[in-house]
DNA sequence: GTCAAGTCTGATGCTTCTATCAGTTCAGAG
DNA sequence: CTCTGAACTGATAGAAGCATCAGACTTGAC
């Protein structure tokens, strides 16, 4: 067992080791993405990977056991990367309702700034969803939060979760078909939030307020 | 050119040759919907496609070119299936918001009783809605009859189809995750509902319907 | 400067998959 | 019955990918 196939990134290592082992190891997932986003395929050879990384082709097996766990590590790396631009701007918004409707409108606009991660997303992550990591129990607790106060009305938010989630992905689907514009992105906001029980005219507002701008 | 690769299966074929290889054709579709039911892969090999389909090894080039056009045609069926099933039991309703929330709640039914439909509409479907041909443009129609009829209310009928498509394939993601029970489906149909515009009330009202039987 | 530990590298043997093709079987026509 | 054309079959050669490993390189400690 020559090295550490299981360290996770240390963020800010102290010695010139881990960083460049880091390193080599971002550049790894970022082949990966920029594959999965281009061709939406994981059945590129490891060879392929390696050269778009610009990395030896053994250097693969110094960090990944099997092609698909560097792709299971892309999605988590990308999704991830998702959550926190998100969070960014929403985070001092204190209505739920208004966190969702800006995160919608925002991850359309993220498909013409961001177009890897958003491809992704489309295609890898409805069943990240329901996962116990990641997005998924944010936006669950925004959920609940919101069904708490009697703003939400719904009986069950694990559905209500796959709704909107599903909803959202949805909308990339068609964006990837036919680029949409701002308003696409109101109105997919608005109807998520009238699945979620605001009344039309409430959710109308809220879906058309000023959207901050991405960092 | 020694066969009719392009050929599509003809229903009633007068003689026994074109029905030999229409079974034949059925025989690997059915094999790769089984397989990608299974394992959501196509990456298994052709010998062990043919082998499934009871078929040799060579026969497979004699009715597709790749192993991506057997899939394709593979999800084609599938699809046409569903769309079939959904339409055997949703003919005789009038009211789109009736058809809606019976199709979404039959699809849930259909996870227990097709498991191979519905996992494939859960892993391949969303790219489907909005092709020119298949399921999509019948739901598209149904949403503009209960626009002009000022049923629903949304703007852009296309962002109304990938929305209740991506809720109902969020649905089935959370299903596969954790088996779902009747209310699930139930509650899903009165949030798709009330996305569309519909009332709170009528809305719950439509969903909770008796739900007829399927064939 | 030298040494030890860890990382990077690509050539190599091995396995697996693919596509082809010549021969066999099957069905209908004469 | 025989003949013709089409579909079926599986052995085979060639291509491609995978995992390994011994040697080279990099870094930090002494």
């Amino acid at each position: 067992m020559p090295n550490k196939l299981d360290t996770p990134d240390s963020p800010a290592s102290a010695n010139r080791f881990e960083r460049r082992r880091a390193r080599t190891r971002q550049a790894l997932i970022a082949a990966a993405r920029q594959i999965l986003a281009e061709t939406g395929e994981t059945s590129a050879s490891i060879q392929e990977i390696a050269d778009r990384a610009d990395v030896g082709f053994g250097t693969f097996y110094n960090h990944f056991e099997t092609k698909n766990d560097l792709f299971d590590a892309a999605v988590g790396d990308t999704l991830e990367e998702y959550g926190q631009l998100l969070d960014s701007v929403t985070e001092g918004i204190d209505d739920p309702a208004a966190v969702f409707a800006a995160s919608v409108r925002l991850t359309l606009r993220l498909a013409a700034s961001h177009p890897e991660i958003t491809q992704i997303l489309r295609l890898r992550g409805l069943p990240h969803i329901n996962a116990p990591t990641g997005l998924g129990p944010r936006a669950l607790r925004d959920l609940e939060v919101g069904k708490a106060s009697g703003r939400f009305t719904f009986e069950d938010p694990l559905v209500a979760l796959s709704a909107v989630g599903g909803a959202l992905i949805g909308l990339l689907q068609l964006n990837a078909a036919r680029d949409l514009d701002a308003a696409a992105g109101e109105q997919m906001a608005e109807m998520i939030l009238r699945m979620l029980g605001l009344p039309a005219g409430e959710a109308h507002e809220i879906s058309t307020r000023p959207l901050p701008e991405l960092p």
